[in-house]
DNA sequence: CGCACAATGGAATATTAATTCCATTTTCGA
DNA sequence: TCGAAAATGGAATTAATATTCCATTGTGCG
């Protein structure tokens, strides 16, 4: 065993990507040839690791996979897999498995309600850091584009997504966007007011309310362009008229927190105000 | 082998995350049971299918790896490590950390909904971050006591409060609390329905709507409890049986985000509930 | 009601990937 | 320049994981 080996067998692993980016920081110029070239690459592509096997990492670094086992030992790990496994779970603990969580939460039946606070916020800024990285910024212009176009924009949500409608519809209002918000008073059929010249934007979620789905279906047929708001890639909205955008928002204690799809629809409604003022 | 799997075989595996959604909308709804859940597990985290094994994803979705691999099968793959290659080649794109990609999403100058969405978002996480830290519990347990002791909740927000008022009147009919939604159809006045048994949650920002404000009033005189929520200690709100909790929630282009409103919002909702439920 | 076929769960097997081992090469000090 | 220790490459081994298979359960139809 090499002086370097015996070095790191006396350190602990790194617990999360900041112990690892020190760790690394301290041992690089320290290393021979080989795992200083494992030491570059790495820390130039962290975000292969969680996707890569040795095998992989190592052709694509140009070097042995043992080299990049012994690279691994270094730093404390006991082998490659632990190395991934603080780079998988770092991204997908992003995302915790809320029926487990859930179940915590339940039982501690004496949970106070700051406790639930804490999780309706922390739910709510992953949720609004997820949006950030899946949102693509042409589908975006182009629903921004189809609605400043109209005539008429009509709004529609109901149930749980009846709040992001009924804000849609007062920022519409504040912006002195001709808009008309489908609310479903009186059990009132408002959809025989949609022409071609006008666009629809409807908010849904699962499971998607029949009324949503016949009106986006009844637009779309109409020939009158469609922005969808929705959770999944399992909704039901189709149509060569129709553009989909999705948002996960997750789930706390059976009630979406909202705040994704509430910021990208204030984001969509002041863009169209923006361009329609012009 | 069964109808439904003859049926994809003679299909090729998708190449692209849309052409998987595609698919995935197209088959759903056909499959059985098992493999519903599948899909929707699967369409709902998406982001897990890179870094988990067969194993993990279908212990998380509550189905058997078996089953997994038939749902992987159905839509066209040779087996789960076709899907997964599939969101592995992606998963690098939305890598960048948080700041890189809002970064990102802003200086793309040509797209001024990116750069929107952006504002949005970081607005929206640090009014979350400084929600926690500024709700007294104490306030908030009595909130929620009070709430959960009425008879009936009247719930009131007009204008931009009305999304919130909204959404909590959606909660409470879900959770089986008997509530009211004072919601300003045909400028009735519901207020009259209040009574000393009840409670009311209101929703005001600045400027504060009259509405808001007399309803409130009125209930206090009536030795009603009221919870207000609201955004600064400025707020016209007061009386014996008035509690106020103030929540910063900051203007983007003229527009309150609402994330840390509807957060504590959905927080006392759900806390009422539980509480009831007992 | 019972038959046939589809669907499912779980264990057995095959495949792939991680890890170790050792022979060979390189480095460095005497 | 030689020898010893370190470093390296690549094959062999071991562990993990994907995939298949089959017995059992559920379901719809005659």
């Amino acid at each position: 065993m090499s002086r370097a080996q015996r070095a790191m067998s006396e350190k602990t692993a790194p617990a999360s990507i900041e112990e690892f980016d020190a760790r690394l920081r301290e041992i690089s110029g320290t290393l021979p040839k080989r795992l200083q070239q494992c030491a570059e690459f790495v820390s130039a592509n962290t975000d292969r690791i969680a996707v890569s096997t040795v095998a992989e990492l190592a052709a694509a670094a140009d070097v042995q996979p043992s080299a990049l086992m012994r690279f691994c030992k270094m730093l404390g790990f006991k082998g490659y897999s632990g190395l991934q496994r603080l780079f998988r779970d770092a991204y997908s603990q992003q995302w915790p498995d809320y029926s487990t969580r859930l179940a915590t939460l339940r039982a501690q039946s004496d949970s106070a309600p700051s406790a639930l606070l804490a999780e309706f916020v922390e739910t709510g800024r992953l949720a609004l850091e997820d949006l950030v990285g899946n949102v693509d910024p042409a589908v975006l212009d182009q629903a921004v584009a189809v609605l400043a176009k109209a005539r008429l924009v009509h709004v529609a949500g109901y149930r749980r997504a009846f709040p992001v409608a009924s804000y849609l519809s007062y920022a519409f209002e504040k912006m002195e966007c001709p808009s008309m918000l489908h609310d479903g008073t009186g059990q009132l059929n408002q959809r025989h007011s949609i022409s071609p010249d006008d666009a629809v934007i409807a908010v849904s979620f699962a499971p998607y309310t029949a009324q949503t789905v016949s009106l986006v279906d009844h637009a779309n047929d109409l020939g009158c362009p469609v922005v969808v708001l929705t959770d999944t890639a399992m909704s039901p909205f189709d149509g060569d008229n129709v553009s989909v955008i999705t948002v996960k928002d997750a789930d706390v204690a059976g009630f979406r927190s909202l705040t994704s799809t509430m910021s990208l629809a204030m984001t969509i409604a002041v863009s169209v105000g923006r361009m329609r003022g012009v």
